[in-house]
RNA sequence: GGAGAUGUACCCAAGUGGCUGAAGGGGCCGCACUCGAAAUGCGGAAGGUCGGGCGACCGGCGCGGGGGUUCAAAUCCUCUCAUCUCCGCCA
């Protein structure tokens, strides 16, 4: 949600940050009918505050014994207008809510222009990638191969866009959300496991909804509950409607929870492996801060997500999204890309993101220092990792020539083995 | 799923139609005691949110959430959510 107070303060400048996103949102408008607001509640209280003078000298008269009909009857008339104008008001209300709802975040300076993610700007490339002597096998083939991944069960079970894993495969995925759990929690984070399932409140408090219901989330039917979409939600959402004590910030939570994506707008997109799921596996971080450190802990928390691919030794670059690839609720993001020799090209294995005030606002989250008045919080979050395609990175980058792979030395305890076979 | 109870500010809690932005605590700030801290005692401020004003301030809203009754609602009605207890069911 945006901050209403600042776009009135300057709103070319304001209007100049939005317009860097490539869209026209219609802020003009909103001006307009933000003023008409305020000018409909200024008019509303007026009257209030005239009946409510009138209530109050209504038990002493009553004590003096005067006459109470005809001010009763004021009282009455005034209750009637006050009527009519509130649903005015009303009407103003939801066409602000509707507008701030629907209105993505206002980008930060230091955000890269740009149409998609094509113009994302690289900042830094970690490992090489590696060469091969022999034919490299995309993971699909070479999971089937090793008996490991088998899509075929999980179409017959479920449908398309949904994995199984078997045997090493299965457990591979258990070694990486024990060994990013145990390596985040290490670095100060506090392991949470949350409900999979969330409301709408919460859904639209760190804002996925309302705008992404169709394309994004599983709804329940005949309820009003959606599948965990991401961790972001139910975590972020541990604080909805508080105050914290300014003394506990930063609060740093990682959780590991599965997560439930309809994919509605990437049909053919990345049809084969375990790239693009309806269901899949993901550690999660997420930070909240004082607004005066949020951007420091954007980077910090990038780089608790690149340690993980630098433990696990896989090659990736950090891009900084640009205006057209920001997300709807960041503020300033990064994408981890790890190499993936199928694509032969770098592939999205964690986004981390800054949202200052954007989700405190919508969630109500704030903090406050003794004696102080209360803030909103800073929210950032990223995945560390998405623990799908961190195990189909391997699988590529690790594979040998005889169709082995090779585990990672801080998996291998894990794993209880040194190689798959 | 059935029956009952509860839901008040950062936390606990009093309050059943007007004198309640809401007693009293805790917490917070200051002082005393102490080598220091804890405990204790004394004193103090503030309270969430929106609108108006440069400001001192003024006004609206607000007692889980929504709707209603009334001149007037924390208080009455209604729907809803959450928590607790008992029963049922279940991993």
């Amino acid at each position: 949600m945006h901050d209403i107070r600042r776009m009135r303060a300057d709103f070319p400048a304001y209007k100049a940050l939005m317009d860097r996103r490539g869209v026209d949102y219609g802020l003009d408008e909103f001006m307009k009918v933000e003023e008409a607001y305020r000018e409909a509640l200024r008019d509303v209280e007026v009257m209030r505050a005239e009946q409510n003078k009138i209530s109050k000298s209504i038990p002493e008269l009553k004590k003096q014994g005067g006459d109470i009909a005809a001010i009763m009857n004021e009282s009455r008339a005034i209750g009637e207008k006050i009527k009519v104008q509130e649903q005015r008001l009303r009407e103003f209300d939801e066409r602000l809510d509707e507008f701030l709802m629907g209105v993505p975040n206002v980008p930060h300076e230091s955000v890269p222009h740009g149409a998609s993610d094509a113009d994302n700007v690289e900042v830094r490339k970690w490992g090489t990638p590696p060469t091969f002597d022999f034919a490299p096998q995309a993971h699909w083939d070479l999971g089937k191969a090793l008996g490991i991944l088998d899509m075929e069960a999980a179409a017959k079970i479920t449908g398309s866009r949904f994995s199984l894993l078997r045997g090493a495969g299965a457990r591979m995925e258990r070694a990486l959300i024990n060994f990013m759990l145990n390596r985040h929690t290490s670095h100060g984070y506090v392991e949470v496991s949350t409900p999979l399932i969330v409301n709408r409140r919460s859904a639209t408090g760190t804002g996925q909804l309302p705008k992404f219901e169709d394309e994004m989330m599983f709804k329940l039917e005949s309820t009003e509950y959606f599948l965990n979409p991401t961790a972001e939600v139910p975590v972020t959402n541990i604080h909805q409607d508080e105050i914290v004590d300014g003394a506990n910030l930063p609060i740093k939570y990682c959780a590991f929870a599965a997560s439930f994506r309809k994919e509605g707008g990437s049909a053919g997109r990345d049809t084969r492996g375990l790239i693009r799921m309806h269901q899949f596996p993901k550690v999660e971080i997420v930070h909240f801060t004082r607004p005066e450190d949020s951007y420091d802990a954007l980077e910090s928390l990038t780089a608790d997500a690149e340690d993980i691919l630098q433990q696990l030794n896989l090659p990736y670059r950090v891009v900084s999204r640009c205006t057209g690839d920001l997300g709807f609720a960041a503020a300033k993001g990064y994408d981890l890309e790890v190499w993936m020799p199928s694509y032969e090209r770098y592939v999205e294995i964690s986004s981390t993101s800054n949202f200052e005030a954007f989700q405190a606002r919508r969630a109500n989250i704030r903090y406050k220092d003794a004696g102080g008045k209360p803030f909103f919080v800073h929210t950032l979050n990223g995945s560390g990792l998405a623990v799908n395609r961190t195990l189909a990175a391997i699988l590529e980058n690790n594979q040998c020539a005889d169709g082995t792979v090779t585990i990672p030395d801080v998996l291998k305890a894990f794993m209880g083995a040194e190689k798959i076979f």
